[in-house]
DNA sequence: ATCGCTATTGAGAATCACTTGCAACACGAT
DNA sequence: ATCGTGTTGCAAGTGATTCTCAATAGCGAT
């Protein structure tokens, strides 16, 4: 397996951009996180090396890692913000199209008693799930 | 089964709150999106109405909507603005303790499977996923 | 009806997490 | 050296939500 950083020059390169000093420098930060992050997270530990990168590049090379596949951003981004009345509703869950971004409804059992199983496996007093299917709808496929 | 306004009104009552007009409305209104809203959407459609109710009254209501069971928000909220690097890992899934914020990753062949299934019966073109267990974590519990 | 108290509201300022505009700079190609 | 595009930092801008605060409403006591 090529390390993160072929890849990312790999993209870079392909997409004609520069491997810059500070987009090597966040990838290494990044790749050095073994746990999730904010943005914030990372400017505070290069700050500390003392690199002085702005927040604002920061933000553009998460954008530019996430494009490339070595990073991942929160995975439900269309849900923030939402709400829907859950009163006289049974609990479902959510496939979401990334194309017009249609939201359906569904329900499954053996799914549910899965879940069930891992959170007591890991010791874990499960309260809630959310699961979200992204994907394209039977319209947009 | 009782209405969702009696149980608002017992809720506010016991929480020794009032159940004013804007309460109210907003509680009508949230009742009739029958589909994911924000809280823009419900601000938007009072003012049709005529109502005058301001937006921060709006998050207010939902808070306490919220608080009352009647609605939902976003359930991955724990997770917005939060990336993980991905290059080099397996996909899996999150428990979040709603203690202390702690993300415990895990993988399960079984509901991968019926997620896969669910996709199917609804004619919807997998990209990804993403499952989040909420609730309290052995050192919280 | 009036007073007094707390709850509630609207307006606008403040905040938070990004994002964008822009001028300065870097660097390979000419 | 010059040009041209890519990059960066700074600072201003955004959009969603929250906070502050003064005005108002509602309700029980007088």
């Amino acid at each position: 397996m090529p390390d993160a950083e072929s890849r990312f020059r790999e993209y870079l390169s392909a997409k004609g951009l520069g491997a810059t000093d500070q987009r090597l420098a966040i990838l290494d930060e990044v790749m050095s996180l073994h746990r999730h992050f904010e943005a914030d997270d990372v400017h505070a530990r290069l700050r500390q090396k003392s690199h002085r990168i702005s927040p604002a590049t920061i933000f553009r090379t998460l954008a530019l890692l996430v494009e490339s596949g070595i990073v991942q951003k929160n995975p439900c981004e269309q849900m923030v913000g939402r709400y829907e009345h859950v009163f006289g509703h049974q609990h479902h869950d959510h496939l979401v199209c990334l194309a017009c971004g249609r939201i359906i409804e569904f329900r499954n059992g053996p799914i549910e008693r899965w879940q069930q199983k891992v959170a007591e496996e890991h010791d874990f007093q499960m309260a809630g799930h959310h699961l979200i299917i992204r994907g394209y709808c039977s319209r947009c496929r």
